[in-house]
DNA sequence: TTTTAAAGATACCAATTGGTATCTTTGTAC
DNA sequence: GTACAAAGATACCAATTGGTATCTTTAAAA
């Protein structure tokens, strides 16, 4: 009945979801063997400290998170339909999340900024990765010839990015889908704006 | 030399930058304590406790937000030059902010939108000014024939708000200007694509 | 100059924090 | 079936948390 790897993945899971919901620093080893079940003397057999559980809780976040986008987007085969794709993953964080809380990027990103030097340099790489996928998503499509030649790449990842994490922050807070919508809307009129006719 | 009034602003201003920089959960008493120079019964003498002095000190950075960005839009006197106006005062969050640690809009969204409503609320009333401010900036062009009758307002409002909040979180996290940049470039594009030739 | 009420400092409180030492339980190899 | 090492539970620890009761200081009114 003993799976110690199993229970190290519930108490990551379980942890990774208070973290996203409560925030780091604000969630204690208490809430987290409450959510568990199980005993401080069972977590910290699996985690030398709190941060090493931090840490690792959300390595599992951006893990899931990556796994979905990126298998979202490889089902897709066009410029235009991976871009929706992507869309369609953000409006996931509303609809039926995959973890509860929001975007695990901007939620650590807002709290490890000034405070959470380890924390931060995960925060930062996520983003990195983030920042890529779209990259080569529209760099592909450049070379697909659906996207015009003279499209700056980084530039329009970053404004993908911008606008949706932005999106994210203000549907989560007014509690509707709204602003994430408006959001969505109008990075379509961008793709538009940088595809190629056909 | 007791100048109550002046030592509960300074109490407020002290927390408020802590809150700002650090979170609100996540900074103590004793931060402020030592921050401020004053003591606990000092402090609890201006506030009846953590949560009073977390609401003042986020409608101080609300009203220190609002007042400035209201000044700069005031100043400008034509659509483009106001909506310059807007970008201006998101770009100084990274220049030489009014406040440390960025949007508080965007800080205490993101940490009180699924644990705090105290501040949550404060927080979608300080979105509503946002966008209000916005929308009538947008509605006056239209009013005033510098931006296309058809624009839809708040849907613009949306999305400037959206990007520029997305850009701060990136270029905060990167620890340069180019995700705030690339998000005001873009935003310029679509002020130029919803303003009336002249 | 004395009185007085407010402002601020000191000293405490119970509860909670992250963390550890030690105990018991479990599954497995022999 | 017994031995043994790992997994997990129990019981503790010092430090810190938000909060309060009480003391001292201040400034201004009388």
């Amino acid at each position: 009945m003993r799976d110690p790897q199993a229970t190290k993945d519930s108490i990551i899971l379980a942890s990774a979801k208070l973290f996203n919901t409560q925030g780091y620093k604000a969630t204690s080893l208490s809430d987290i063997t409450k959510e568990t079940g199980l005993t401080k003397g069972a977590i910290y057999r699996h985690f030398i400290n709190k941060e090493d559980l931090e840490k690792q809780a959300l390595q599992s976040l951006s893990n899931l998170m990556f796994t979905s986008l990126r298998n979202r987007i490889k089902k897709a085969n066009n410029f235009h339909d991976k871009m929706e794709a992507v869309f369609g993953f953000f409006e996931n964080y509303l609809k039926s999340p995959l973890i509860q809380g929001g975007c695990p990027l901007l939620n650590v990103a807002i709290e490890a900024d000034d405070a959470h030097p380890v924390l931060k340099e995960q925060a930062q790489q996520m983003l990195s990765s983030l920042r890529s996928s779209i990259s080569t998503l529209i760099q592909n499509g450049i070379n697909n010839n659906q996207v015009k030649k003279d499209t700056n790449v980084n530039f329009y990842a970053s404004v993908f990015i911008s606008t949706l994490e932005g999106g994210i922050m203000m549907s989560k807070l007014e509690g509707n889908g709204t602003g994430l919508r408006h959001a969505v809307t109008h990075l379509r009129q961008v793709t538009q704006f940088i595809s190629l006719k056909t």
